[in-house]
DNA sequence: CGGACAAGCTGA
DNA sequence: CAGCTTGTCCGG
């Protein structure tokens, strides 16, 4: 096919996770207006027809000119230019393909509809970027409002979508035109928001993947809630769209407001000290807190301490509702023998034994044990002694909820856990976290009180204190300000705790000082740079051998399906130059996952 | 990703 | 050695 003098040619990245390269094509004469960057085109690629984001126009130097074929067709419009670079950077910065970027970046449907005509990018003379920390019962919309850049667009960012309803409502009567972007939405209302969006001069209000909304004249961007954990994608590429939120302010000179209950760390290496409102208005944002220390409580009670039955019972006459949390699903995590101690393990594997749902044995109802490693079940019998008595060690929502029912003999108790399906409307709920996320709406909250905080406290994850943080925000949201009825109970034997503090105080400078000291000292984030590699054996080595000297190795340590090691750098730009450089060129040998700032580690 | 083609395996 | 499975390569 010989090519013709002036004829165009575009170049393609298909939408083949697998394959790592861009492709050039011929771009035929009618389809010309419609190709720019980022349009979604289908070409033929080794046979078949495949879609795919242009990344190019007017390419000049093709190797093989001759061989080009052309673009088979228009399939609709894609995310604009600096969109598809920010999926080159963020592609880069987390050590994934950037079709997976683009993919979020997209319109779940084909947009046909030419492009508006083009408003230009705004141009602030002076773009600010500022961490807000704001109590978590304080109204935010305000805030929201009082941000919206009226001649250009701004993006917000809220990790949690049963919260921005009030918000769209309170920007619309601030005459505002407001995109709402939500996963929850229907794939046909987001690719309309995506569409009016193109316009410019609106507000687009969604969760993380609003962050890629090809807004033409964005001015402002606001991340509410930057750590939450809702913010990261779990699947790898595991970005975070406070960090895609920071850079794509940077490169469309917006500003930036990153807005947390306790600003993280990162928010403010990015953005700078926290700006704090008045202090009455931090204690004010708070929920009142009744702390137990379960240290003066007599032995025996265990997690139903004498307050915290004053306080349910208080919460119930009133008319309102009460949550208990401790995040432990089912009955028991850990058992011992009632008489001779010895903890509950697997016949089969030695792995701790949790107790498992009740079930029949020869016409009688009788506990059984069950193995979370793999799944033997056996009567509630000791391997050592045979005892058939237990002792319950770690006790979980069910056993709890049991428990609850017997001290509040009047009410109903609903136990709820991630996989419960309809949280019912009744006055007590036991529950894992998960029952700060599913309340039925209809009483009034009342109490919130965490049974077991001290495994928030002490668990050995690194961000375990900004999480513990967040679970006591989430709830104080939901119970309201400390002038309201609304109270916050933590049962702990910390009770001196930083992140207790910051609920009695509302000072989130509390614990950033102490955390911040401590995650220096092992350059942890945002001191340092963490990822997680995974995979077989064969990709996770070959991925090792190929790092440069200066990202340091945790590992690598057998797990069930291949190996797993833990990659340090001192920065995120060290470590991510070191991913390109040792991730395979080719094929990679086996599985491999890549999670660059894991969550947990 | 998935088609093409090569090398390996099996049974008469 | 035909006919089938399994593996490796590579795309404009």
């Amino acid at each position: 096919m010989p090519r013709m003098l002036g004829e165009s040619v575009c170049r393609v990245r298909p939408d083949l996770p697998a394959v790592a390269r861009e492709f050039d094509y011929l771009v035929p004469e009618p389809l010309r207006a419609e190709i720019r960057v980022g349009t979604i085109v289908r070409v033929p690629l080794h046979g078949r027809s495949v879609r795919g984001w242009v990344t190019a126009t007017d390419v000049a130097s093709v190797a093989d000119p001759a061989r080009l074929l052309p673009v088979n067709k228009v399939v609709g419009a894609g995310p604009p230019a600096d969109v598809i670079a920010l999926c080159e950077w963020a592609a880069w910065r987390w050590a994934g393909t950037p079709v997976a970027f683009m993919r979020a970046a997209s319109p779940p449907n084909a947009v046909r509809s030419p492009w508006p005509t083009s408003r230009n990018a705004v141009d602030l003379a002076n773009p600010q970027r500022e961490v807000l920390a704001w109590p978590p019962a304080a109204d935010r919309r305000e805030l929201v409002a009082e941000r919206v850049y009226a001649t250009g667009s701004t993006i917000v960012i809220v990790p949690d979508d049963s919260r921005v309803g009030s918000l769209v409502k309170y920007l619309e009567r601030a005459g505002h035109t407001a995109l709402l972007m939500h996963s929850g939405e229907s794939a046909a209302q987001r690719t309309r928001a995506w569409s009016d969006a193109r316009a410019g001069r609106c507000v687009v209000i969604g969760g993380r993947t609003a962050i890629w909304v090809p807004v033409p004249d964005l001015a402002h961007v606001i991340v509410l809630d930057e750590g939450d954990e809702g913010l990261q994608e779990e699947r790898s590429p595991t970005w975070n769209a406070r960090d895609v939120a920071a850079m794509r302010a940077s490169r469309s000179g917006a500003s930036l407001t990153l807005v947390g209950v306790v600003p993280s760390l990162e928010a403010i290496a990015s953005a700078g000290d926290p700006v704090r409102p008045p202090a009455t208005q931090e204690r004010n944002g708070w929920p009142q807190l009744e702390v137990v220390d379960l240290r003066e409580e007599p032995p025996g009670t265990a997690l139903l301490s004498e307050p915290l039955a004053r306080a349910l019972h208080r919460a119930v006459d009133a008319g309102g509702r009460a949550i208990c949390i401790v995040n432990r699903k089912g009955r028991a995590r850990q058992l011992t023998c009632f008489s001779c101690d010895s903890l509950a393990v697997c016949e089969r594997c030695n792995a701790a034994v949790v107790e498992g749902e009740r079930g029949t044995e020869r016409g009688l109802v009788s506990a059984r044990l069950s193995c979370p490693q793999c799944g033997t079940v056996r009567p509630m019998i000791c391997l050592g002694c045979h005892g058939t008595r237990m002792r319950a060690r770690r006790v979980g929502v069910s056993r709890l909820r049991d428990d609850l029912a017997l001290l509040l003999p009047r009410s109903e108790v609903a136990a709820v856990e991630a996989a419960t399906d309809d949280v019912p409307d009744v006055p007590v709920l036991m529950g894992t976290e998960a029952v700060l996320h599913r309340l039925p709406p209809g009483r009034p909250l009342l109490l919130a009180a965490f049974l077991d905080f001290d495994q928030e406290l002490a668990a050995h994850r690194y961000r375990a204190a900004p999480q513990a943080v967040a679970l006591l925000a989430r709830a104080a949201r939901l119970l309201g300000p400390r002038n309201g009825n609304g109270r916050l109970l933590i049962q702990t034997r910390l009770p001196q705790h930083e992140v207790i503090d910051v609920a009695r105080t509302g000072d989130p400078t509390c614990l950033l000082g102490t955390e911040a000291e401590r995650r220096r000292e092992v350059s942890y984030p945002p001191f340092g740079a963490l990822a997680e590699v995974s995979g077989s054996s064969a990709a996770v080595m070959a991925l090792l051998a190929n790092l440069p000297s200066d990202i340091s190795v945790l590992g690598p340590t057998e797990t069930g399906t291949g190996q797993r090691a833990l990659l340090h750098a001192m920065s995120d730009m060290e470590l991510a130059d070191a991913l390109v450089l040792a991730s395979p060129v080719g094929r990679a040998e086996g599985r491999l996952r890549i999670a660059v700032d894991p969550p947990r580690v």
